[in-house]
DNA sequence: CGTTTGGTTGAAATGTGTCAAACTTTGTGG
DNA sequence: CCACAAAGTTTGACACATTTCAACCAAACG
């Protein structure tokens, strides 16, 4: 793991190539790049800062003049609701940047906070549209990964409307492995879950307590093991099939399918 | 109403106005168009559909060569679980065009089909990819349409995951009367509803017999009154607190803030 | 080592689902 | 225009999933 740096200010480029460079290789990913976007990408400007878990990093109702890309460690979106519950509407990845949209929306309408401690850098608006404008391919990467996540709240609506607790639950776990399997976080099915309970809980709208009961029965059908934050999916297609899990709403490119296998 | 006409191949720009298109008019509200802009966006070839109510318009799983514009009447998006049970996961007015992304995620991960009787038009991919060539203004129109949607995505995995039976109905019946607001559809608090209790049972993910109670529910406060498709907002001020309703997510331009008093 | 955070358990309360029937409205064809 | 069929709404009794509250336990941590 990288060391947390102190906060400051600079470009991430160092010696390294710029597929070292967690934006990179997750846009790449998305939506293949050229060597000069990608070099262009991790030249960017930004602004960086080091977040201890569960610290806010925007909020609801800001106006940002910057975006923030996660460069290592997890973080969530999430919105309040009137009862003071939160809902966890995404779960972010190093490479995300959780609020690209606040480009073209001024206000933000959810809030975004670290998981685990984490690395974030802050891009201006400025310098993001300088970038795109620059490099067209840019615009289609980040428009394609927008897309991407709307199919993903897309799919969650239809976890947390349409199906009960367990399937909920090994839904979520499907796609957490996949995911990370994506980003090179997980190999076979196994990866770190750096989530509590209580999170999971919020994310699957349920409650911490029962989501314990039925981590336990995921558990006694053999289909997870999960302890210490480590997941692994014992029996992979059970899973899948117990959480109703098609991977298609992740649009992976075909060169990554293989991570939903 | 305008008369549901016999398909056809046709632009649908004659000699009114192109403030009459449907598109122009959602679209302008989402973004203020240019005169040119909307011009040609009226003028756009598409392919004319009448459909009765129920019909599927694309499905899960389908490539889609074109996208759909809905000029007249309702659908809504949907996916089917495993268990059989549609989840809608977002309802479609009069301009909205529920598959833009099609044109950047070569697959389709839901389904949409009419709510009422309904007419549509089919613009060809390469006829929009030109429309936004030549008239950037389009692209970010149309990117900001999708951006809102996506935040509509948003709010309804909060709906959905975050609130009672009671509170999502709420919430649901403010979004509709705010959107079809904000496009001409309602006065004052009031406006059609062209949902049976099972689609709405769909769309929060509980049964059509706890909508029907619910319903009661919010009756029996004097906070709706909700007959034969007609649904009037009695206390309008009381339904946004039990459906904790705040349009920031909805993304209204200054001019048509209104439309959420 | 004590303190905190997260995980686990039990019993009782409750919101929502299920099933089956009756009722009402809407639409249609004779 | 009526009569019937179809679709949508309403009701009741009961089953069940999930919540609530409270306590206890285990692991992580300074």
């Amino acid at each position: 793991m990288l060391p947390l740096a102190a906060s400051g200010s600079a470009a991430l480029a160092d010696a390294s190539s710029a597929d070292d460079h967690p934006v990179v290789r997750y846009l790449d990913s998305v939506y293949p790049l050229s060597a000069e976007g990608k070099r262009a990408l991790a030249e960017m400007p930004m602004q960086l800062a080091t977040l201890k878990p569960d610290e806010p990093i925007v909020r609801e109702g800001d106006r940002p003049t910057r975006c923030c890309a996660l460069l290592e460690g997890f973080a969530c979106s999430f919105k309040i609701t009137g009862e003071g519950k939160r809902q966890i509407i995404a779960y972010h990845l190093p490479g995300d940047v959780p609020d690209v949209q606040s480009l073209h929306l001024t206000v933000l309408d959810n809030s975004v906070a670290t998981l685990t401690a984490a690395r974030v850098g802050f891009i201006q608006h400025e310098a993001m549209r300088e970038l795109c404008r620059r490099h067209p391919e840019m615009t289609d990467a980040f428009w394609r990964a927008t897309l991407i996540a709307g199919s993903i709240f897309r799919e969650w609506v239809t976890n947390v409307g349409g199906r009960d607790a367990y399937g909920r639950l090994a839904h979520l776990l499907c796609e957490a492995l996949v995911r990370m399997r994506a980003v090179g976080l997980a190999e076979d099915h196994a990866c770190k879950l750096p989530l509590t309970q209580g999170e999971i809980a919020d994310a699957c709208g349920i409650t911490t307590v029962h989501v314990n009961r039925t981590l336990q029965e995921l558990r006694g059908d053999g289909l997870i093991e999960l302890k210490g934050n480590t997941l692994v999916a014992l029996d992979w297609h059970g899973l899948k099939r117990a959480g109703d899990f098609d991977p298609t709403y992740l649009h992976l490119r075909e060169e990554m399918k293989g991570a939903a296998d």
